[in-house]
DNA sequence: TTTGGCACTCTCTCCCTCTGAGTGCTAATC
DNA sequence: GATTAGCACTCAGAGGGAGAGAGTGCCAAA
């Protein structure tokens, strides 16, 4: 059963007077009283019989008056059923769309192209862009590399097929020749190609305790320093996501209160629970939208979130989206944040395939 | 001449009720008056002597009064003399000292490092903490690698002597054998370990101007392929400077206006002007103020900044600091910037030499 | 040089009023 | 039965004193 069947009931005039009063609310943030109502909707009819429809929009919790003398407002729930059912997607401005080709089609590493996209969504929305790196579950093994930097210390390069080059400073017990090295990553080279990077990891420790007998000196020595090597290569994601704009959201009144403020950008910095949340909208593809409470995080209630999800070569998936206050413009937001993303996955995915 | 000179006419008597008067204001934010500095000051005056006094430090243009029936704060002058002449700096808290030390001698990578100094910082402070990360003009070069990773592209990673890796993807116009890659690295590592990475360039630039004929086949490669390598290996540094605790400065009411705030966290983002600033600390070594408009940047108008310099081994120099509202606690803020810079700097050098 | 006294100045808060926008209800109208 | 005009009512917000409180500057006396 979709949302929009939630509220059978409505009349199709109920539903027309909802729409435009969302509209008008997003457009100027007053309420809207029942004669401003009565003249936007065009169909000739006096403030009092739209005085009728809104007391029961309020009675079914689509709307709410702030206090007794002033207009109506939709609630989370109104801008649900808005969104679900009555929207008119506009879109995307020509301009817009030129912007995004050549901001998403310049060259360069994929950080840059994962920032030039959330920078994009900002500029263009005024709000904030966000997006959620690839995580690396689908990540697979490509090649991996070993420095000597001194007796002790040795570097690792990791390079996977996702665009991404991990490098970690190992301390292995004792020291390595060379040589030893050489053929440590020769041999996990040829051993684990292609293979995913979380079960790498098990696969060596299981080496390591069934056939340690089995295995011959050299190949034991290299699933030594490699398991040292992958630790925590799924996890160590120096920026799970990143935010853009953040600034822009000082400008809305209904966020500019201090504390509302404090806990936005608390949550900015803090992470996990937007990551979670942005992780939340992986499970299905295209647009996801999360409005005001919904998101369940007490620091998001005045706030909305539109995201989509873009496929990267070799498996991964990130997402992409805006946060802004409830009151956003829907209609332009959704699109651009669709066609972003898909944007984006293409990007990313031609990159990997025939670089410059 | 040192700045505190630029007030000898200034009676002692005057001069330590503008320190009590900074004190108090410091502390509690609120306009100092003739009556409560009369009691504050243990100097039996009447609040009317100490109006005679208070006259003319406004003179003098070191306190100042926001209109007439308020008490008087210190204006940017005033604050500069009560740091450079009439401070008492205070010993840090055990605990604090104690809890630096434990912070800063976990064992971690240096970036950790860097970021648990500023987080401390921001945390004990109760405002935002910066560090600047040093900067790689005196890093010198160690090894390089290449690796392929396809016909195009190959990955480079350049090893200095500042615990620092960096990764590149370059794509040189042709392609490439293992061989020649590795003949490539061998021949860099051996001709400029140890020069500084700012100067290899230049070298490498000459080189292939100059003796281009001179030079056989598999060096004259080498230099083509490094040329590509060390392209804006200077510069290119994922993050100059970090920043931790910014929402604390949401909290203070001198800096809670929505303008002022959107200006300084946008300068945390664009991040030049800080660096440039945090730079400008390096020049001389030990701690370095600058308060409110000192700092050239209308952003930082009410701000101030406390910041101190660190060493690293290798040759490279850091800054960390507070950055806080002016009215903060100076005597408590700096030694605290003060120590964490010496730990920081010990830490960071040990951690080069002796490695776990 | 210090002090008490005094008139004066501002800000801040509280309270009051007025206005404008909007509502809900009722009775008349289509 | 739906729509509308009319009317009484409510409430936020702007504006305008009045009064309190905290300070000041200045003058004349100690």
């Amino acid at each position: 059963m979709t949302r929009a069947a939630k509220f059978p009931d409505l009349s199709d005039r109920a539903q027309h007077l909802l729409k435009i009063l969302v509209e008008r609310y997003i457009y100027d943030g007053q309420p809207v009283g029942s004669r401003s109502l009565s003249k936007e909707a065009g169909l000739n009819l006096s403030p009092a019989t739209i005085r009728n429809v809104m007391a029961d929009l309020e009675d079914l919790g689509l709307i709410t008056a702030p206090h007794t003398s002033a207009g109506r407002m939709p609630t989370v729930t109104g801008y649900r059923f808005f969104v679900d059912s009555l929207l008119t997607v506009q879109p995307l401005e020509q301009q817009v769309v030129r912007q995004l080709q050549q901001d998403l089609a310049s060259p360069g590493d994929p950080d840059d192209l994962l920032e030039a996209a959330s920078r994009l969504l900002s500029d263009v929305t005024h709000m904030a862009g966000l997006v959620r790196v690839p995580r690396p579950e689908g990540a697979t093994f490509r090649m991996i590399e070993f420095l000597p930097l001194s007796e002790q210390r040795i570097l690792v390069i990791l390079v996977t097929n996702t665009q991404e080059v991990q490098n970690r400073i190992i301390y292995p017990g004792r020291s390595f020749s060379p040589a030893e090295l050489t053929a440590a990553a020769n041999y996990l080279n040829a051993a684990f190609a292609g293979r995913a990077l979380s079960e790498i990891r098990d696969i060596l420790l299981k080496d390591l305790q069934e056939d340690r007998d089995r295995l011959n000196q050299e190949v034991l020595r290299a699933v030594e320093i490699a398991d040292l090597a992958f630790q925590d290569s799924g996890q160590t994601r120096r920026k799970p996501f990143l935010v853009t704009g953040e600034t822009n959201l000082m400008d809305f009144d209904e966020l500019a209160d201090r504390d509302r403020l404090r806990g936005l950008f608390s949550a900015f910095r803090r992470k996990e629970d937007l990551v979670h949340l942005l992780d939340r909208c992986l499970e299905t593809p295209g647009i996801k939208i999360f409005i005001g409470e919904e998101s369940g995080y007490q620091v998001l209630d005045h706030c909305s979130l539109v995201t989509s999800s873009y496929a990267v070569a070799g498996g991964g998936f990130g997402v992409i989206g805006v946060i802004g206050p409830t009151r956003m413009a829907y209609e332009k937001v959704i699109p651009l944040v669709d066609v972003t993303a898909k944007l984006l996955g293409a990007a990313l995915n031609q990159k990997s395939l025939s670089p410059s």
